[in-house]
DNA sequence: ATGTTTGCAAATAGTTTGCATCCAG
DNA sequence: CTGGATGCAAACTATTTGCAAACAT
């Protein structure tokens, strides 16, 4: 089905903060609020502009940082690949990529029954689509055993 | 099936190069070779380090607008992302992303039968597989339009 | 010959770090 | 009170731009 994004409640955000041993500040709650109210796929300056509406006297670097720490408890996610050195790709075949969180590493796979999935009518209609990837994203082997 | 990553032959490095009018340099042509010969995902240094190998006076700037300039003719690609302010998803349930090579937007969409489609043996036994994300490329609804 | 390409240097953008002050618990 | 959080400034990394000299065609 189609499900809508499912923002976190003002109730849940402290408890995740609690959990996890996150001091509630206005400025953490501000930038929540700016999350809920902001744009969706937002850069750290996007929701430091949206927050300073709110809240004026706030930094960028707060604004930064509250969001590495979110990401780090698992109340944001970081879009992979962005904020990383760009990347070439030489493999022009259609092909699909593993990306560890951990070293950066990105390994190529391929996969016929993905590649054979076809995009919903409501995406290419809308859209010119030019590539259909998967991104798979985890450990890598050598990563999984040295991470804690 | 199986199939490995098809470099560029020698020949048809030129033969591309001709067909966009870019003229054949010796260090155009030394990061062709240090692209079939060096890693799978270079960064524009990691390309840098290893032609300089073969051809130890050239700038990383040159390296670095010539890597531009072959994704420019479709010779590499730039993975999705990668190079761009990094972007928080506030969205924590599982969705896929649309995303514009022009603006640069990024579009959750929601697919089921993607998200029911498994993971090869082969893949999720090696590494720590904690997500499992489509990724579309292309012009969305407004740029296809203003699109050369 | 001439328009493209290269190499250098400077500018810009995004992110990170160090540190003194401040405040939530 | 006290350790974590904030704001500021400086450092750092990656990328882009401007320009004169060099080169491929």
């Amino acid at each position: 089905m189609y499900l809508k994004s499912a923002p976190l409640e003002l109730a849940e955000f402290f408890e995740h903060c609690r959990q996890n041993q996150l001091k509630i500040t206005p400025q953490r709650t501000a930038i929540y609020y700016a999350l809920t109210a902001g744009k969706t796929h937002p850069s750290a300056d996007d929701v430091y502009q949206k927050v300073r509406e709110a809240f004026p006297t706030i930094s960028f670097d707060t604004v930064n940082r509250t969001m590495l720490t979110f990401a780090e408890v698992g109340m944001v996610e970081i879009i992979e690949g962005n904020g990383d050195p760009r990347r070439f790709d030489f493999n022009l075949s259609q092909h699909h990529h593993f990306y560890c969180v951990k070293c950066g590493k990105i390994e190529d796979f391929y996969d016929e029954t993905f590649d054979n999935v076809a995009i919903s009518e409501a995406m290419s209609q809308r859209h010119l689509i030019i590539g259909k990837r998967i991104v798979l994203k985890g450990y890598c082997e050598h990563c999984r055993d040295i991470e804690q």
